[in-house]
DNA sequence: CTAATTGCAAACAGTTTGCAGGCGT
DNA sequence: ACGCCTGCAAACTGTTTGCAATTAG
């Protein structure tokens, strides 16, 4: 069900995004929306990213280990690289798979998912 | 806190790694090793997941998006295919990273992961 | 006005922990 | 027989859902 309304809750949320063009996580999102919407509930949240991906505004970032993140789904192929240190994830333009797979026989791949793991350079790489 | 003694209960889930060796869920542990132990709990699953990761018997394969699957630790660096039909996850040997990565100023990289995603043989390719 | 949307709380799934009883050593 | 280990249930986290009250259009 798509939305129909326009709420300040999801006006917040939109912004959040457009003021950190980084996956962010639901809590994340929800911490720095409070500024915009101080009562903001976190179904809210969970809600409007729903809703934003049903809309093709927002597209769900998965890296291992980790619970989802969300940034804006303008955006071509690309992989990600995650901070040990701060924990903050970001976007790696280009592809960083071989290009010779050399698979067993049978399997077709659809898609691939890369993340690279280390410090980023705000934490001093 | 490592082993001390030798249950049965554990020697059933080292058994099921040992019979399927690929990446397992804790769910389908439980399941296999019920063949032997119907009354297994899935705390002790857990538990005894644990206890072999501290042992260095095991290691954790986290997947985007799916929840931590284990297999045995004897394995050299590979990366990890996951069917969309059978759900299943399968191992693929060597490295599947670009040589040259060409990252931004200040990044420095630890560790990599990369999980190819489609369809395996059993599932007809 | 009307009903879509919110916020709270309850429901859920995956994982961990506390505790009394069972069982390896 | 000692105390580690198990199984159950309760706790916990991340996410979803039900429902009465709010509010956008």
């Amino acid at each position: 069900m798509p939305r129909q309304r326009r709420t300040k809750q999801q006006i917040a949320i939109e912004e959040v995004f457009r003021r950190n063009p980084r996956p962010l996580s639901p809590h994340e999102i929800l911490s720095l929306a409070r500024d915009d919407v101080p009562n903001l509930g976190m179904a809210t949240v969970y809600r409007t990213l729903n809703y934003m991906i049903e809309d093709q505004i927002l597209q769900v970032v998965d890296l291992p280990g980790q619970c989802s993140r969300y940034e804006l789904a303008d955006k071509k192929h690309h992989h990600h690289f995650h901070c040990l240190d701060c924990d903050k994830v970001f976007d790696l333009e280009g592809c960083l798979l071989k290009e010779d797979l050399n698979l067993p026989e049978g399997f077709v791949v659809k898609e691939h998912d890369i993340t690279l793991t280390g410090r980023c350079p705000d934490c001093g790489g």
